[in-house]
DNA sequence: ATAATATCAGTAGTAGAGTACGGAGTCAAG
DNA sequence: CTTGACTCCGTACTCTACTACTGATATTAT
């Protein structure tokens, strides 16, 4: 198995190594093993996690509601049923963020295709029209 | 045209007042225009403006990045190619976006259906799996 | 008309997510 | 066996995106 000194697995994934520690102390990454020399040790699965992490971060998500993501399996004291229902609540969300997305997309793909931007007043901006009003704000639901 | 007091799109919305005014200052808000109190005033446009800035804070774009995407068709002096190539930049970005939500709505449908849960050792968490490392962060390239 | 409520502008404070700094211990090359 | 690079830990600082507070006007309800 592959393994990593904090430096090492910074780079590799992009990261500050003070980010690695940071991680640590909120708990979003477990307390790595350590050689003699009390150094950091990282193998292949923390560098997924910190990869998840890195990505998950970029599409939106908080590093509370990574943990939660990361976390959904090893609730062992929730029922599975408990761990279903959460889950399909993060479902849900991101059915929605890929939803809107999608139309943000659109805009950008008629623009790009069309090129319509000299064709605009500026007071249409098409990129307004994507997000739908009835869409309810989700905060404050269910966490897992 | 209806038209709206700082404090009623604030509830329309779900945001605090002083948020508003943040994006005023921010210029991620044009300036609104003022009755003769001085009070400002906000209409439908604004009120689409907000929606799309509220969604897409929760879709993981920057502030900073929205004032782009906003502003795409506005950039005057930029050429229509340069907007073109600006608006696919970030086409790419939103469509790897979307296909890694994808990745991980599907690693939840799993779990919502076979409730795998208890079957998954406490180091395999499936989730891990869906962000392909080969995925090159895309950081510090063009930005509108 | 007057109390309660809303808004004004400016400034200060907060939470989340890092990022930097400093002095001490560790390792690897010359 | 020392010099330079790496890591350790704790603490302090930074940046983004708000949020709160204050004392002065403005509007609205009774």
């Amino acid at each position: 198995m592959e393994h990593y000194k904090v430096g090492e697995i910074a780079e590799k994934i992009g990261v500050n190594i003070e980010t690695l520690r940071y991680y640590e102390k909120i708990k979003i990454m477990p307390k790595p093993k350590r050689m003699e020399s009390r150094y950091r040790i990282y193998d292949e699965l923390d560098l997924k996690r910190l990869l998840f992490i890195k990505r998950a971060k970029e599409l939106g998500f908080t590093l509370k509601e990574i943990k939660e993501l990361l976390n959904i399996k090893i609730e062992s004291t929730a029922t599975c049923g408990d761990v279903k229902h959460l889950a399909e609540n993060k479902l849900t969300d991101i059915e929605e963020r890929i939803k809107d997305l999608k139309s943000i997309k659109n805009v950008l793909v008629k623009l790009v295709n069309q090129c319509v931007c000299e064709e605009l007043s500026t007071d249409e901006c098409p990129i307004l029209e994507v997000i739908d009003p009835k869409t309810k704000s989700l905060k404050g639901g269910d966490t897992i």
